[in-house]
DNA sequence: CAGTGAGCGAGCTTCCGCTTGACTT
């Protein structure tokens, strides 16, 4: 019989500890906090003093009693995690489970070793309640914030819309940075790089040096060609400096997903889902952190590791330190659990994502690296402009033998040059060509997921735990989504110069192509613009950085809750009141794009019942035509031309089997109808584009896949109401006009009769 | 379910952070 019980918050945790702790005791996870605010209401009684009303949740009601029953008889230990939220996990344990604050045992650990734990143990604390009282206050401004600013918004601009103080920001960076992409005019310019060797080099061999200065016109760029004729080109200065490039420190959340992004294509959920996995199978360490820290046997084990692999001198002992605003460190970096390690089991993203996690942790204990970077300056006679070389090369490759990081920039890549002629001052170089190509600025970027948690994480707003849900929040609300665009072509000059002669040539490009990146919808700048102008104080990027300070003084001792609550509600409820009786927000605002060239009437664009469309205006007393704004247009941004390119659905394709053949986009997306049936383009159709043949192939196969549906995998002669069919979500039965899901593993055609009427009687609960 | 472009109005929606499964026809 175990004396002891180890409270911890997650489960996959509670089975690593029981290991080291032997049989004196039992060790439980809470599965996160175990109460919250009421769910119903403020869930805070605002006239007596704030006063918290929490309740255990629903689903959280089997931990408890559980948790209750075992503390009974045994003395407990309360080792939620060293942080703000992990302390109060604990004072609620000891208010739930009835046990004295000033006696109960607090233990802290933030990295799993045997080591650690048996150290916690030996030094327990009591439960730190300024700590507590910090989270509370927390806790409460969230909701305040939350549950008074959401009904604003359905009063003043739509129902079930939402306000917070981290999804409101997240709104905000995301329409900030599409009124910057709307207001960017791209400019031309041109851009002059000649390849040149030495005077005197058998080989020829060539590299590369950009101009330093750019031509705003093609006239001045062909000028600057001209005067290159006949020129002679001199090195100025050859510059050789050393230079070192550090590794990257360990994995954090957000560094996880921006990187699992980067190189592997993941979504920030799916990210998260499949470090859960690595986890649960005691693989790596906890994915939600925000602590590059490494536990010293990790340390050790990286050491050891590296030598094995590529010798000792490979090696550094190196522990980081958290730079990020608002880190708590309750937790170590995320690491494989065992470094030696290098491969696991599991499915492809899972080797993937665990191979990303061992080579950036084993790297950030590699020595750096060591560089060459060579600058070769270049004058040309009869100008003073400056032919530049640069150059990199490798002389050690330490860390960079195993892993470098990714970065957002697409540009940097361009840039990067390999080994450069060895070559002083004075020395000659001729021309092999010189060209000047037109390039243009391009706007900013819209964010990805990753670079969005990115900017979160700098501002200090949010934690790791909530990074994914955040983004999935405010996609559902509808104020940002998330998709890919076709670039664009476009055409550009390029100029040549080889020998004494200059030729010229158009080309072309695509840009402007993008996957996965968000932007704002109509709604979402409404909100945000709405929320400016009321809530300016709260949706300010400083807004939680300052709120932090303050719970930072809770914590310290210095300031009481209730009084930091009280100073922030006086102004922000006044905020509120004056918003509820003032104008409302501007969903109703139109926008003139122009005149129709066909009728001459006007066209315009707003928010409409069934959201943002735009309006060719009637004659006098008629209705106009109205489209429906697609997926990823604005209001704000919309042109004439593309709005009038909205009115060219439905469109009539000919007839098929002697029904018309329509094609237009209804509430569930694009679609083709023949007579009375609707079938649904596939994502890659553009409705707008799409030609006879391929709506009659997505016709035929649409009626295929209606008669496949209608015919059962399984049916049974016993028994007719019995049913095995294919749905959306695969194999399942239907039995007197209820559905079922078949259990894991099951295979459909192997079913008997009375395996489904099992499967039926098990479900019933 | 498959084109629409007001205004009678019940009752509902909502926050941030901790943690995992359960479950969708």
């Amino acid at each position: 019989m175990q004396e002891n019980l180890v409270i911890v918050e997650s489960p996959a945790k509670a089975k690593t500890i029981e290991k080291f702790l032997g049989k004196d005791f039992i060790v439980k996870s809470s599965f996160g906090h175990i109460r919250d605010l009421a769910k119903k209401d403020l869930g805070i009684n605002i006239g007596e003093g704030y006063k918290p009303v929490y309740e255990i949740p629903g689903d959280k009601k089997k931990v408890v009693d559980e948790l209750t029953k075992l503390a009974k008889s045994k003395t407990v230990w309360l080792a939620s995690d060293e942080d703000r939220e992990g302390e109060a996990i604990a004072w609620h344990l000891t208010e739930v489970l009835g046990l004295p604050v000033d006696r109960t045992k607090r233990i802290v650990f933030h990295e799993i070793t045997k080591r650690a734990i048996l150290e916690a143990i030996e030094k327990p604390r009591t439960v730190n309640m300024d700590l507590v009282n910090a989270q509370q206050a927390r806790r409460i401004l969230d909701r305040l914030v939350g549950f008074e600013l959401s009904p604003v918004l359905w009063k003043k601009v739509r129902p079930a819309l939402s306000a917070g103080r981290v999804q409101s920001v997240a709104v905000r960076l995301i329409v900030e940075r599409e009124r910057e992409i709307i207001a960017f005019r791209s400019a031309a310019y041109f851009r002059v790089v000649a390849q040149f060797y030495a005077a005197g080099d058998p080989e020829k061999t060539l590299f590369k040096a950009e101009l330093s200065s750019r031509f705003e016109t093609e006239a001045q760029a062909e000028t600057f060609l001209q005067s290159c004729i006949g020129a002679t080109f001199t090195v100025a200065k050859a510059e050789e400096k050393p230079a070192q490039r550090y590794p990257a420190p360990p994995f954090t959340t957000s560094t996880l997903q921006q990187e699992a992004g980067r190189k592997l294509g993941m979504s920030v959920s799916q990210t998260m889902s499949v470090a859960q996995h690595l986890y649960e199978q005691g693989l790596i360490t906890y994915m939600r952190t925000d602590s590059v820290n490494l536990s010293q046997q990790a340390l050790a084990q990286c050491k050891e590791e590296i030598t094995k692999l590529y010798g000792e001198k490979y090696s550094r002992w190196f522990n980081y330190k958290t730079k990020t605003k608002g880190a708590q460190e309750a937790h170590e970096a995320i690491r494989p659990s065992y470094i030696e390690r290098q491969e696991i089991e599991g499915t492809p993203a899972e080797k993937k994502l665990y191979d990303l996690i061992w080579k950036r942790t084993v790297a950030s204990q590699m020595v750096c690296a060591e560089l060459d970077r060579t600058t070769i300056t270049i004058d040309m006679s009869g100008s003073s402009n400056q032919f530049v070389a640069q150059g990199e090369v490798v002389r050690f490759d330490g860390f960079l033998r195993l892993y470098s990081e990714s970065t957002d920039d697409d540009q940097a890549a361009e840039s990067g040059e390999g080994l450069l002629p060895k070559l002083t001052a004075g020395d000659r170089v001729l021309p092999s060509q010189i060209t000047a190509t037109e390039r243009f600025t391009s706007a900013p970027a819209r964010y990805n997921e990753a670079s969005l948690v990115k900017r979160l994480e700098e501002l200090g707003i949010g934690r790791p735990s909530t990074y994914a849900p955040t983004i999935t929040t405010i996609i559902n609300r509808g104020y940002v989504v998330k998709q890919n665009r076709d670039g664009q072509k476009r055409n550009y000059a390029q100029l040549t110069l080889t020998g004494e002669k200059i030729a010229s040539k158009t080309l072309s490009e695509n840009y402007g192509k993008e996957k996965n990146r968000l932007s704002p919808t109509d709604i979402g700048m409404v909100v945000n613009d709405y929320l400016e102008e009321q809530f300016g104080p709260i949706i300010d990027y400083n807004f939680t950085a300052s709120v932090e300070k303050e719970f930072d003084r809770i914590a310290e001792g210095d300031i009481t809750w209730d009084k930091m609550i009280d100073e922030f509600y006086g102004p922000f409820h006044k905020m509120v009141d004056s918003a509820i009786t003032t104008q409302t927000a501007k969903t109703r605002e139109v926008r003139i794009l122009g005149n129709d060239p066909k009728t001459g009437h006007i066209v315009k664009a707003r928010i409409g019942r069934y959201g943002p469309m735009v309006e060719i205006e009637g004659n006098e007393g008629e209705k106009g035509r109205f489209a429906s704004l697609k997926k990823g247009q604005l209001i704000e941004s919309i042109t004439l031309e593309e709005a009038l390119e909205l009115f060219a659905l439905p469109r009539d394709l000919g007839q098929l089997d002697g029904e018309e053949l329509m094609v237009g986009i209804g509430k569930y997306g694009p679609y083709v109808r023949y007579g009375k049936s609707f079938a649904s383009l596939a994502k890659t159709d553009d409705p707008y584009t799409i030609g006879y043949d391929r709506a009659v192939e997505i016709v035929r196969a649409h009626q295929a896949a209606a008669a496949a549906a209608n015919t059962p995998l399984k049916s049974f002669p016993e028994d007719a109401d019995m049913l095995v069919k294919n749905g959306r979500y695969g194999p399942y039965i239907a039995y007197k006009g209820k559905n079922y899901r078949l259990p894991k593993g099951a295979k459909p055609e192997e079913l008997t009769l009375d395996d489904c009427l099992k499967i039926v009687a098990g479900s019933k609960k």
